[in-house]
DNA sequence: TGTTTGTTACGAAAATATTCGTAGAATGAA
DNA sequence: TTCATTCTACGAATATTTTCGTAACAAACA
């Protein structure tokens, strides 16, 4: 049972930026070669499907994420481990170690946290 | 451009791990509740789109992975960090590292990985 | 030889996802 | 009130993905 399409992640994507936002703001960021109503009809699609929340404010309607993105984010992050890496944490770390190039900043902050877990 | 689809990921996945291997070791693999030939067209349609490699084997074909899983990888941790985590590495980091509970050997070597990064 | 078994090839159906045209409602300005 | 503008709703066309039925072939063997 997939959640939601490649096109509706792109949406939720960008709502989870934006916190909230119309069909014209969200058409203009996804910035795709097809048709305004063509956004709209997925906007439609997601809200029927219970993946968008939605007001209305004056003639437009405003849409909201109902997706958790904490919950997106462990599943997707499960995912890729287990489809990329054979399920491998640790092939996965040395992967993300050695492609991503995080900061100083960032290294210093994960090494915090690896602490913290040894501590438990 | 989409290079596969969920089911070819998911063949892919298999592949990967198996290095080599006929329709019905594959097709057992996946556990799928459609048929034998279902599997058997979508590696046919891989084979023809290059995605992968198959040679002659008695009366069957053995498949061979032609996707590098090393660049899938890399592009599937920066698509991952893009969408799910708004491009922060850290935020990401954050939220593996909470999630997922590494072992302690994993931390380990995660620890000394770090260590060679900030020594470079 | 004929029969069974494991396999491929292929076409087409079914399911799903994406696209857009068009009609019509709401807003606000002239 | 009429017109232009902005937006929604909806149906239908198109494209893509997934599914499977059926035919045919090669190997093993009675």
């Amino acid at each position: 049972m997939k959640p939601y399409t490649d096109k509706e992640f792109d949406i939720l994507t960008i709502l989870w930026e934006l916190e909230e936002g119309s069909v014209q703001e969200i058409h203009e960021k996804l910035n795709t070669s097809s048709g305004y109503t063509t956004t709209l009809k997925l906007m439609q699609i997601m809200f029927d499907k219970g993946l968008l929340d939605r007001r209305k404010e004056g003639k437009k309607h405003i849409y909201i994420p109902k997706v958790d993105q904490k919950k997106a984010q462990v599943s997707g992050i499960k995912k890729m481990i287990n489809g990329l890496f054979g399920g491998s944490t640790l092939s996965f770390a040395q992967s993300f170690l050695g492609n991503t190039k995080p900061t100083k900043e960032e290294l210093e902050a994960i090494k915090e946290m690896i602490k913290k877990m040894e501590d438990e």
